[in-house]
DNA sequence: TTAGTAATAGGAATTATTACTAATAAGAGG
DNA sequence: CCTCTTATTAGTAATAATTCCTATTACTAA
């Protein structure tokens, strides 16, 4: 008996992946879970939390935090995020939209630094729209490094 | 009798700030109530929350968010923050330190981009010695851009 | 078929945070 | 100093997201 320690693809994985790669939008565990159960009634949150991980270990899907949840997305491409500062959704930006940074600008500090990211705020199109009435809580915005053009 | 609508500074709100100025390190809400505890016994973990979004909606600190928690920051000098990838704990890092990156790199894309972070992951010192084992999950390292030097 | 291993469903447990409410106290104006 | 108004408090309950646990089921290789 060889220990084979290889993932299985279940069902259940199968199906998770597949619905998370129909998503534009990045979901959260309980969006997925939603999408999943049209498709098998039966499959629990559990589940789909631990598949996700599994997914996420493998590197086969990336795990993104927005605030006090995750969410999750299957595109590997490298590529930037933006969260909406209204209401929360993450949009894709593209690779060349931040330019001209790399890691040779980090220079030594005590911390042995490994890696870095870059997000975005901002607000999405749906939002941004006369219409619509848009309040932003301070507190979220204090974190963000302001562009010029929106502090006049 | 004029309504007010004007903040009030209670012993309570005064200690808060008092402690988190205290500390370099970023306390989570928790770590701040056990410290305030110390001076103010009978005070509830729900008076540190309301109170230190109190202050951070005014501007005289900042919310970090370390995964599925927050974090306090006193200063208001602009900085970025490095994450342990071994213990989660948040150091400092100087403006200086990450050179070249501003606004104007910052292209069109559909959302309507506000504002920008640069968040930095790496190992403090206390968990860089070889005598510690470290074990970095590979979910939380896929979400950032590593540097050259440590792909070796 | 039969072990042996890995994955599942379902629910309970945990963790961080927020909401609610009666009692307290800050601070303005007299 | 006193009083009045109302922001704030302590304490508790509620919520939300996620993880943990256990019995059951499915897959794999012999």
């Amino acid at each position: 008996m060889i220990s084979v320690n290889q993932k299985r693809m279940t069902r259940q994985r199968l199906i998770i992946m597949d619905e998370l790669h129909k998503m534009k939008t990045h979901p959260t565990a309980d969006e997925l879970y939603s999408a999943v159960r049209l498709r098998l009634p039966r499959i629990s949150l559990g589940t789909v939390y631990r598949n996700l991980q599994t997914l996420a270990a493998e590197g086969k899907i990336r795990m993104l935090k927005d605030g006090s949840r995750m969410r999750f997305d299957s595109s590997l491409h490298p590529h930037y995020h933006v969260c909406c500062l209204v209401c929360g959704r993450i949009g894709d930006v593209p690779e060349r939209v931040v330019k001209g940074f790399s890691g040779e600008m980090l220079e030594k500090s005590d911390y042995r630094i490994i890696g870095f990211k870059v997000e975005l705020a901002g607000i999405c199109p749906d939002c941004d729209n006369p219409g619509k009435e848009v309040t932003i809580e301070n507190e979220t915005l204090n974190d963000f490094k302001l562009l010029d053009d929106c502090t006049e």
